[in-house]
DNA sequence: TCAAAAGTGTTATGATTACACCCATGA
DNA sequence: TCATGGGTGTAATCATAACACTTTTGA
């Protein structure tokens, strides 16, 4: 099957043979007011014409489909360094009304104070949605999201993936209610504080932050070299 | 692309049109004197002549993937009600010499008791191999059992599946010694039949261990039902 | 009577929970 | 001065780990 890309280069349209019946399809995190959110684009055409679903693309003949994963995410959101993991392929046989196709589903933590919408994808073709406020989602992209979501929590708990949501500097705060919204449970300040300070996982600033209208808190950094090291040493991250 | 299946029914070969470029391959499981095992086969013609792998087949177009692994399982081992899990979808270019192909992995976890290798495969074709003693895999099968072993020590933990591996039938101390190989950890006796007993997901039979030389242990059964109750309680099986 | 595993009891330690309380800061 | 979140302290409870010990059974 030949398929029509902008090539990165030259910003021209080339053919590419892309893999038959198989697509990639992936769900977008980011994390704003306290909020865990999903990007959703919609369709322009075809028979879901101004329906909402989850960004998704071909796979070339010779790429990996991680590498066209993150392709995929790179031609939309302009982002590199994204945290990108497979979820599973979807593979009902009516999944898709026109014809058989597998989709291998994707998901993507972003930092959203890094994210922009690429050129050529206008407000009205991408945006942001709530997680508990979704629209209808095409084909099985509901489906796919609900996986997603439950992939999230359950490795937000097992590795030190929740700061690919947040800014680079953080407060212990901001870091709670992340693990609060993801997980749909209520912590308790104080000793949410101690049981991730005393990982030594963060990296804790000789910084404040700024223009909050009450104490201002201290900002910690995630540093994946401390990580690494304390794995070496056996440590095993669990929340 | 056209392929060749026995019909169940008939025992006929009938033509099916099966998804091109896509396969599925299995991590089939058992346990046995204490060792977790792994069902591998013989390839018998093609490039990869007299190697070991993973067994595998094609999807039909008009079967959901996970039916096909089914399929292919019931083919392969006689038994229908096993435990079977997608793993993901694995897709180096070239990781499978001839052609681009992507497949999909998945593991199951089979009672060895009930299991009985088909008429059509023989000794030399498929044989339990101890997973510490794997043979080299082609393509890229190594790499599937190294995430589907992954997959099971983070299942096992997470939810009641190790009964799969174990007789209807079972005593504590096999129980252990499955989660000790699983796990690859050593365990305290007293302390495992505490934790697993304070559960209450075990039914405990008016029967007894027999032919062993030495007191003989209760036996206990796993019931789906008890564990659905706890579960709709709001019980959380963890490990 | 001995080996081997079944099964019970006990204690120390550490993690988790719940909650009271003081501190700093801008509106 | 008040609201808001930052940040520390503490006691009760629960889970885990380590290990000593008694019991049962066939060889």
């Amino acid at each position: 099957m030949i398929k029509d890309f902008i090539d990165e280069e030259s910003g021209e349209k080339v053919k590419h043979a892309v893999m038959n019946a198989i697509t990639i399809d992936c769900v977008i995190f980011g994390f704003e007011g306290g909020k865990l959110e999903v990007l959703l684009v919609q369709h322009g055409q075809g028979i879901s014409k101004g329906e909402w679903g989850l960004p998704g693309g071909w796979i070339k003949k010779t790429e990996s489909i991680d590498s066209a994963a993150h392709r995929l995410l790179q031609e939309l959101t302009d982002i590199d360094d994204v945290y990108l993991e497979q979820l599973k392929a979807f593979g009902r046989p009516d999944r898709y009304p026109l014809d058989r196709v597998i989709t291998i589903g994707y998901y993507a933590l972003v930092k959203k104070e890094d994210y922009n919408v690429k050129a050529g994808f206008t407000a009205s073709d991408a945006r942001w949605y709530k997680i508990n406020e979704l629209p209808d989602l095409i084909y099985d992209h509901g489906e796919i999201f609900k996986f997603s979501l439950k992939q999230l929590r359950q490795k937000v708990r097992q590795a030190p993936v929740g700061f690919n949501l947040l800014p680079e500097k953080f407060t212990l705060l901001q870091l709670m209610q992340l693990y609060e919204e993801i997980l749909n449970v209520e912590l308790d300040k104080p000793n949410f504080r101690r049981k991730f300070l005393k990982m030594k996982l963060l990296k804790g600033l000789d910084e404040k932050q700024k223009g909050v209208s009450h104490r201002a808190a201290k900002l910690y950094k995630f540093d994946p070299e401390i990580y690494k090291k304390l794995t070496e040493k056996g440590f095993n991250f669990e929340f």
